[in-house]
DNA sequence: ATAGCCGGAGA
DNA sequence: TCTCTGGCTAT
């Protein structure tokens, strides 16, 4: 029964001699090393990149949201430029976990689930409040800003900031294939790669030029 | 160790080849078998202070059980003896959560909750599939024993391993400091370090001596 | 077994 | 309300 010299280190604190880098950290997925280049469309196709000022938070002092966000989203469904905070619980039977949250940086709104991500960006709207009745696999409170009058719950939240010139809107852009591996396209007006932010911003004004068609 | 260029899966519904497989990985270390000699056996109070990521727990990696455990539970409720064992979710968007889970040793089973925990303790009996979580404090609903008889089949648990060779217990086994920064001690047989899943029995097996005696 | 998701309690 | 934990449920 005894082990010989054993490489389990599992509750032991691992001797930092014994192998240079090979834990993981759960509690630093930040200054994890990232991913090399690879996401926000770097330079596959000779695409400029435009090195999104990583959030490189280490005792940033104050106005910390809660948790640790990252940039870069692995997650290619989460529209560029939003965000994913990963909040570690501190208290209860769980503790240690890290939920995750993903936050749309232009509108502040944050949201629990890639479903509820994927909801908001479809029909603009928040969360489709639970209520009791069966489940209708039908979308029905797509409507927009607010539609006629609400005497209902859920005043309006945010409002949408919405941040889109609709005036000056690019006669062009060119849309390249930076991951072809990953079927990743990315926006430039001329040579300058559309910022994932400006993105967001174009999509959240289609978004709601749709809606409120439908009305 | 860095995960790779790794494209994400995340919006694919579990597929499990799509994972390349390096991704944060807490069960798996490539790490090779390191130098026998290594070991920081033999330095008593020389406990290397080895910084350990400034975190609180760090997630060491381990090539035992599913996950890395501890066994000095922050848990007061949680009973001497058994194990909390973080797991980090390997793939998937969350990948590099971390999962808690209790584990008692004298019996193998494995809760996912305090709850879950607390019920065994009283009832002694598994987990009260959930159905209308109504937390009152103070009181679990469970009126379990198995009155109210769930339908759910529960695939009967672990029976009791404990493996203890109480016959040749070995007479004198030496902690040492291994980590004076997190005042963390490791058993030593000899010049060999106790390995993990050993440490583990003999907490089982202490565990079901103190259990037995109170009977 | 694992990760996603979200109800519901608490602040 | 918003936050946060619990832990079900789909994968």
């Amino acid at each position: 029964m005894s082990y010989p010299v054993q490489p389990s280190t599992t509750d032991l604190p691992y001797h930092p001699l014994l192998k240079p880098g090979a834990f993981i950290d759960a509690n630093d997925q930040n200054q994890s090393p990232e991913p090399p280049e690879s996401r926000n469309g770097s330079t596959p196709n000779g695409a400029k990149s435009e090195t999104p000022a990583q959030g490189s938070d280490i005792s940033s002092s104050s106005a910390e949201p809660k948790g640790k966000r990252r940039v870069v989203p692995p997650e290619t469904w989460l529209p560029a430029g939003w965000l994913i905070e990963d909040r570690v619980r501190s208290s209860g039977a769980t503790a240690g976990l890290v939920d995750k949250y993903y936050v749309d940086p232009s509108s502040g709104r944050k949201f629990r689930s890639k479903k509820e991500v994927l909801h908001y960006l479809e029909t603009g709207m928040p969360p489709p409040k639970k209520k009791k009745g069966a489940e209708t696999s039908g979308s029905e409170d797509v409507g927009t800003g607010n539609s006629g009058g609400n005497k209902k719950k859920k005043p309006d939240k945010k409002p949408k900031p919405l941040n889109f010139d609709f005036i000056n809107v690019p006669r062009k852009v060119d849309w390249l294939l930076t991951n072809a591996s990953e079927d990743r396209w990315t926006p430039f007006l001329g040579d300058d790669q559309v910022a994932k932010p400006t993105r967001q911003d174009w999509a959240a004004a289609f978004a709601s030029l749709i809606a409120s068609k439908n009305g």
